[in-house]
RNA sequence: GCGGAUGUGGCGAAAUUGGCAGACGCACCAGACUUAGGAUCUGGCGCCGUGAGGCGUGUAGGUUCGACCCCUAUCAUCCGCACCA
């Protein structure tokens, strides 16, 4: 009887399904763990290895958890909304609802496959309408919600109208601003055009203009990541910033909030700094300054108001709105000349040479308020329009990029640190005593800060400010294949639907193409634009629209009264562990963990952060193979007619490639002397012959002639290359006999050796490798067990099948342990031994440690290592292997389950697993204890784990072993350390 | 430039977090059983050395009886962000 893990396994996925093994129930008495993977976006090319290295580990662990006795909520679905569906059917014409489905069939057969305990009952679709009608409320529910700045919180819309109605908008000091400040008398006489464009500078999710990226050439918005360089990544148009209305979300208002939160959470510390910096919090000061003989003043950011004394000029943007009002007549003709050159720059170059010093003196002067001093004030694109105020206070002697600029335009430089500085760069330290400093003087430059600022404030020309990188996000893209905005807009007003229209479905359209004005598809459809209430929203929603609450639905899927009860997500509460990839860093993840805050906000929710430990797991690379082909150019330039109209390709071995590139002058010789052997075999001779019988077929001499070949490296099927060394039988059928009479140049040793590099997984390098095709030929467990014994789950690898054999080679000598080809049954009922119990035991202390910790990699060695031992001393007893079987299940379910079956004839895994992690079967072993002398490893000493310090100290000296390698000198000291050791120091 | 991470055999990697470096696997070598071996089993496998022994965790220092682990500096690779005032 012999392992036959195809009929296992097909055995047990079926039987899963048919018992709805891993359906799971929103009640229960056990503890509850909430285990998810980012759903995929079901692509066209299907999974590769790399996809299913997070499923695999979240699996493990929701299996594990299931049998330490939790309800355990391991759902998965599709994020099927997505540009790449639409692209296809621009290109092919078939709807992206057809490929999407046939999509996730390729996804669902693939994933079957593998063995996961996902519930599929649960399964969930963005692009379903059950599914985007919870969306489209959601989008609703931020709509109606404004942010409340007393209360640092999300509060219905209708609070804030009901308080603008009834008691205006009045600031609680100084002078009413008109267009910010109203009375509610003069709220109650606005029109609601009027309100609503008040309101919607609070709504979390609000529409204004702002800028998209257009391309002309396409007639289109581009998305973002659509967006390389400054160019479209389709074609390579170039695109520019156009002003459309857009929607937003108000994710700006829960800046602090989604900081603080990251201190709440279990995520990587790469990941909380990557979100840190996405969000930019800076503190610092707005600081007016008087500009010299106007009334105007310019506002600046600054982070280092301390250096206030140091400015030696102003830059501002040259989008500034003052820039055209202070530009005096002298240079007014130098200023248009440099805004018309910063217009004509495209976004590319600008980011293609941020070296590049540029700027313009605008003639105007800005007043220093503490010494009177006139600040030129200059424009200059490195300053940004968009952040801070667009102005900045220049400090050369403290900023590089300041330093730079007044070198470049002769500025005179103030130094207001010292010896700090050098004059041959800025110098940004906080720790110097100011000088020049007027009224700071002798302070510390990082104390200086606050008196700074507090001068400031109590002169009435600055106070304190956060400033923050992050804008608002954008939500609405000019695309079809999203969810449509349940909005009608009339009269330039934007009208919610009312709830139970909902869902707004997608109608069916037959192009794809842009409507007029660069909006989305939708425009195009007269019906569906076309309402007795108004004109439709036609662009739809972002991705992560769908993606930012999905975790929620999974709750409760089949609800159709909300999107998801509050009972039930009281019960599941938070993700306890969330696993994929670290390319969602910014965007799902903020996302989610933004609209989590929010209904959390509004009582629809009870948990303000969605995912309480995060894993990401690394990428797998592509390991690609590359051959090395030969081509003549000496025969091909000259065009000589050719004899042999069958030349074959010829390829050199990766190892005489290197030669011939970093080699020793002899090793080039000796290469270039075996192509050229072949070249002349193949061609040359007889070209040579015809063509002209005067040059001589002399070797040395050909060889001087015809070193004019090149050698290109190509990228040739993994899938054909056994660890390194080409499969030349398959090489020949590749590609449909493109290599068939294909010549090689060996190694010594008769093997073709291909080149080898690490690159992203992709189908036109030849590196990809199809899960389908492993778990044919190993089968699932062993497939699940080398992805995770490949290494830690969070690193990222490149793919290499060659160690599978390892991890199958285990499976079948743990299989060996039950039963035996020739005698079938082996396993027996006997009664373990103690050195066979000590083998289990600490295979458990280990496999449980490792799996909760997530080294699932040494958790595999441990089971290797445990059957190998358990080999070693023929230890083929049910008390040993049963407990083994239970670890087993979550990292190998399909044998795990066939062996448990075999051993028992009643029960299953789950009910006998409770016992081995209660600690039943662990039974503390007597410890060793290394002995060193002076820190010199000796031996090792069985000490019971209860012993007490004295005592060990006792058996230390007591220890006649001990005595003699100290060889009659006293020990000095007897260090204990940490119940780990004993050291004699001499 | 800023931020984060990682450097250990031919390769993927372990090391109970300061205690016998290289577990486990791949590859490789030798042997056994075989008509055969891409099955299985046994042994070997960091480097130098016949040997005893010496040297070894990117590099250079430091702390310690003892350092892959902690500290300082430095180099290399990967990933984010990038004129953010």
């Amino acid at each position: 009887m012999e392992y036959n893990f195809r009929a296992i396994e097909q055995k047990w996925q079926q039987h899963w399904k048919d018992s709805e093994t891993y359906k799971v129930s929103n009640n229960s008495p056990r503890p509850k763990c909430y285990v998810l993977d980012m759903f995929p976006y079901p692509s066209g090319a299907g999974l590769h290895v790399g996809h299913p290295l997070g499923y695999i580990a979240s699996d493990i662990y929701a299996r594990f958890k299931r049998l330490k006795g939790f309800n355990v909520l391991h759902p998965m679905g599709y994020d099927s909304f997505g540009l790449p569906a639409e692209q296809y059917a621009i290109e092919t014409g078939q709807h992206p609802a057809t490929t999407t489905e046939k999509n996730i069939a390729t996804f669902r057969s693939q994933l079957d496959k593998i063995g996961f305990c996902y519930d599929w009952s649960r399964e969930v679709r963005t692009s379903d309408p059950k599914y985007y009608k919870w969306t489209q409320w959601l989008f609703l529910q931020l709509y109606n919600s404004y942010f409340c700045n007393t209360e640092k919180k999300a509060r219905p819309i209708a609070d804030l109208i009901h308080k603008y109605a009834t008691k205006g908008a009045m600031p609680k000091t100084g002078t009413p601003i008109p267009g910010t400040h109203f009375t509610a008398d003069e709220w109650n006489g606005y029109s609601t055009a009027q309100q609503e464009e008040i309101l919607a500078k609070r709504r979390l999710a609000f529409s204004a203009y702002g800028e998209v990226n257009w391309c002309e050439a396409l007639g289109t918005v581009l998305a973002n990541d659509e967006v390389v360089n400054g160019v479209s990544e389709r074609g390579g148009h170039p695109v520019e910033k156009k002003k459309m209305r857009q929607w937003y979300l108000r994710i700006t208002a829960y800046a602090d909030r989604l900081l603080e939160g990251l201190d709440r959470v279990d995520f990587s510390d790469a990941m909380k700094e990557m979100q840190k910096n996405w969000i930019g919090k800076s503190q610092g000061a707005e600081i007016d300054f008087e500009i010299n003989g106007t009334s105007d003043v310019l506002k600046v950011y600054t982070t280092r108001p301390d250096t206030i004394l140091g400015v030696d000029f102003m830059v501002i943007a040259p989008e500034h709105e003052l820039v055209a009002q202070i530009t005096t007549a002298d240079q007014k003709e130098e200023i248009e000349k440099y805004l018309a050159y910063v217009k004509s720059r495209s976004e590319r170059e600008r980011m293609a040479d941020v070296k590049q010093i540029t700027g313009c003196f605008t003639g105007a002067y800005a007043l220093n308020p503490f010494d009177g001093r006139k600040i030129p004030i200059w424009i200059a694109e490195y300053v940004l329009a968009g952040y801070g105020t667009g102005a900045i206070m220049a400090v050369p002697c403290g900023d590089q990029r300041d330093f730079g600029f007044a070198k470049h335009f002769n500025i005179p430089i103030t130094n207001i640190i010292g010896e700090h500085y050098n004059g041959e760069e800025a110098n940004a330290t906080k720790e110097a005593i100011l000088e020049n400093s007027g009224f700071l003087n002798g302070m510390v430059m990082k104390d200086a800060m606050g008196v700074a600022i507090d001068k400031l404030e109590e002169m009435g020309i600055g106070k304190r400010k956060v400033n923050y990188r992050m804008r608002d996000a954008g939500f609405s893209r000019q695309r079809y294949w999203g969810e449509p905005f349940p909005i009608v807009w009339k009269d330039g007003v934007a009208y919610p639907l009312d709830e139970k229209d909902l869902p707004l479905e997608l109608p069916h359209v037959d192009t794809y193409g842009p409507g007029p004005e660069g909006e989305g598809p939708l425009a195009n459809i007269a019906s569906f634009v076309e309402t007795p209430d108004g004109l439709r929203e036609t662009s739809t929603m972002p991705g992560y629209a769908g993606s930012s609450w999905y975790f929620l639905r999974y709750m409760d899927p089949q609800n159709d009264q909300t999107f998801c009860d509050r009972t039930v997500s009281d019960y599941w509460n938070q993700v306890d562990l969330y696993v994929g990839g670290t390319e969602h860093a910014v965007g799902h993840l903020l996302y989610s963990r933004l609209w989590t805050k929010v209904l959390y906000d509004l009582g629809l929710i009870g948990f303000d952060e969605p995912f309480k430990k995060l894993m990401n797991q690394g990428m797998i690379q592509g390991s690609s193979r590359f051959i090395f082909k030969v081509i003549d150019l000496y025969f091909d330039n000259r065009n000589w007619p050719l004899v042999n109209h069958n030349i074959p390709i010829l390829l050199i071995s990766s190892a005489k490639y290197e030669q011939l590139n970093n080699g020793t002058d002899e090793e080039k010789r000796k290469v270039k002397e075996q192509i050229v052997s072949h070249l002349i075999k193949y061609n040359f001779i007889e070209t040579l012959r015809e063509d002209d019988p005067s040059e001589t077929t002399d070797r040395e001499n050909l060889l001087g002639k015809i070193d004019e070949f090149v050698i290109i490296k190509t990228h040739v099927d993994v899938n054909i290359v056994d660890g390194v060394e080409l499969n030349i039988a398959e090489f020949k059928k590749w590609k449909n006999g493109e290599y068939a009479n294909a010549e090689f140049i060996f190694e010594e040793d008769g093997k073709y050796i291909c080149g080898v590099e690490a690159e992203k997984m992709s189908k036109s390098k030849y590196n990809t490798v199809n899960p389908d095709v492993l778990v044919e030929k190993y089968g699932a467990d062993t497939f699940r067990m080398y992805e995770m014994f490949l290494g830690p789950v969070e690193m990222s690898k490149p793919w290499d099948t060659k160690g599978i054999e390892g991890v199958h080679r285990f499976l079948r000598k743990l299989w060996r342990l039950f039963f035996d080809e020739l005698k079938g049954k082996v396993w027996n009922e006997q009664k373990a031994t103690d050195a066979e119990l000590k083998v289990l035991h600490r295979t458990i202390k280990k496999i449980e440690g490792d799996t909760e910790s997530f080294a699932f990699n040494t958790a595999v060695s441990a089971f290797m290592m445990c059957v190998n031992d358990l080999t070693d001393i023929k230890c083929n007893k049910k008390e040993i292997l049963s407990p083994l079987l239970v670890l087993l299940t979550p990292y190998a379910p399909h044998i795990a389950e066939e062996l448990w079956a075999a051993l028992n004839n009643s029960g299953s895994v789950l009910d006998a697993a409770y016992p081995v992690f209660d600690g039943k079967y662990l039974v503390e072993a007597e410890k060793e204890y290394p002995i060193s002398i002076n820190g010199k490893m000796r031996t090792t000493i069985n000490i019971a784990t209860n012993a007490e310090e004295a005592e060990v100290k006792q058996i230390v000296l007591a220890n006649e072993v001990v005595q003699k390698w100290l060889e009659g000198n006293e020990p000095k000291k007897i260090i204990f350390v940490k119940n780990k050791m004993v050291n004699v120091v001499v």
